[in-house]
DNA sequence: CATGAATGAGTATTCATTCAT
DNA sequence: GATGAATGAATACTCATTCAT
């Protein structure tokens, strides 16, 4: 019960640290105002997370362990890479879509704090990266995708490509020039990618 | 002579200020450090610029601008767009492994400034990213690259591979995790990404 | 018991700020001094103040107020205006003469910040000018002061001539050739200001 | 010639300055702006005041030194110390009236500078005091004022009610709340003055 | 655990003044 | 004398973090 109590009291500091991060910007924001969207005061944050730091942290490693958790599961039951692979970005791309602030935070936040590559954060990532290469080099191995290109290097594309269409999707609103050209849904570039990548790694 | 001194004294506050970025980081960044590396007075750097955003920016429009019009110039006397694509690959990344700090600074703080996304800036990315995409669309219509594919989200998959191999790259020395694992050299990465697009595209 | 605290603080800041700023001038007074001296942190005066112009403002308001309002009890119970107007000249170089500090704040002080009269401030002015007109209104309604003389100039010429004679006692240790010359005591001025308006506005 | 270049260069410096300094604020005015509106280089001033202070001291004690002198040559023919006293009011708001920037410095700016008070500003005014002052000392003599009062006494009262006056008149734009209480011309302040004055002196 | 008042280290920016030309 | 680029001291204010209640 105690546990339940704290639970809900850090989810809410968490989500609170989400909307005012991808607003303000981590440097930006401010711990009083974290405090008082979620509805506590601003030393119990202090309960729950060493420090401002800590938060983002946080954010990243649950929220990206999350959706590597449910891609993975999502997979689990087939069998094909090529289907795999389609998953890993439908997956991907659903989840984010239904959380744009979280998908805010992710793309421009990310960076902004200073210990983050020194932290266990590198290692979500990695884990991700891991995920998409796994599925490539298993279709490598089942001889159905091509063995000159670098498994790794594929799910660098896959992640850079997902980074960029959150980018411009996230920006949208903020920089209408660039909106106004580089307009495209995170479903259609989903529609994209899966295209390039079926051709150019068969 | 006044005037060669002036953009002397620019250029030396502009490169201290890669450096010291680069290390420490945007936020952290102390002016003191820069007008120090930079050997001119603190108040001096605000005879040339407005403010650190003003700094930043102005090393992201003047460096990404050359890296567009080198591109662009080198892409100039060539016929063929998939020779085209090569072209801008192979220069692209030749300038950032050349320029390592520039490519941190691209790559980690970028994104570390509020004011980035109102300002000219991005219409130095966008000028890349049309660089691409007018590519594919020639393409296109010379029936040389596929029809299904959006030229924008080619040149977002470029742009965001790219990013992720600097990434990597500049990472490397400071997260041995994950250069142990993902160490692709921008070298192999163009290589790859040449390989995919080739087939991918056609 | 914690209001009462807060309000102690808040008092010993003011206290701090009125020696400061009427030994240093309102400019050069540093947050870190009047800190110094109030026993708390810097940070702490900005707990309990905007900046430094809403000390100087809430200084002058307080006090200003206190006086306008013990001299309008004072002559609550008074009948004939021109015993009124004795009283006012008389409680307010009694308040004055008896906080020095005060008196300098205001003499010297009061006119250093820009934002002065923007503010609140010029009310606390307006509402001692006031009282003064009203009085003067009032007994030339009762036909004992000439009525060719306009009461908003008498008060104006009352509140300039106090002014005068607190600025020469506030600055008669700084400035000893006009001490030696103009060294009427605060009591003594408001005696000839009686006889002068005795006779003046009859 | 040069002399009288360098003359020219000195007033222009001195009118830029009042005006910048009545619309700033001493504090707030920068040596660059009255360079700049005096058309010389920010260098150039240095070449003719000692620093900021000393063009706010040297603003108040020539115009000051100029008022005073006028007054003293416009009452040096008459004989009666009313008509005297009566003339001194009148010239001092006539100069005052057709110089507003010179007002607004006097009446606002003079006590924000730090060196003042230890500077030979005092002088100036202790003149223009003394100048009252003998005055109503020679018209006691003659016995046509009253030798109850002191006469250095109504010298501050004149002087408070005329700064009085000028500060209600010179912030009359800023502070509407003032103005459509106290708004009373300079002409007919000096009206005022000289009628309380008449009855109350005698 | 929750609170929130108190803390004080930390820094970008300004601008009067200088001085080499 | 005139210039104006370079200087660097000087400081108000912020805000993450603490800790007594």
């Amino acid at each position: 019960m105690a546990k339940q109590k704290s639970n809900t009291i850090r989810e809410s500091i968490i989500d609170a640290a989400i909307e005012v991060f991808a607003r303000t910007g981590f440097y930006k924001a401010k711990a009083a105002e974290i405090a008082g969207k979620a509805d506590v005061a601003v030393g119990t944050i202090y309960n729950y997370f060493k420090n401002k730091d800590d938060i983002l942290i946080s954010i990243f490693n649950e929220r990206i362990g999350e959706l590597t958790k449910s891609v993975r599961t999502a997979i689990e039951k087939v069998e094909k890479p090529e289907e795999k692979l389609s998953i890993i970005l439908d997956s991907t791309i659903s989840v984010l879509e239904h959380d744009r602030k979280l998908a805010e935070v992710i793309t421009i936040e990310l960076r902004q704090s200073n210990k983050f590559f020194s932290s266990t954060a590198i290692a979500s990532v990695t884990e991700f990266l891991d995920l998409i290469t796994d599925v490539i080099r298993e279709g490598q191995k089942k001889k159905v995708f091509r063995l000159d290109i670098d498994p790794r290097f594929v799910s660098l594309t896959i992640l850079g490509t997902i980074e960029n269409l959150l980018h411009v999707w996230v920006l949208g609103d903020k920089v209408p020039e660039l909106k106004s050209k580089y307009d495209i849904s995170l479903v259609q570039g989903a529609k994209n990618l899966k295209l390039l990548l079926t051709r150019g790694l068969h």
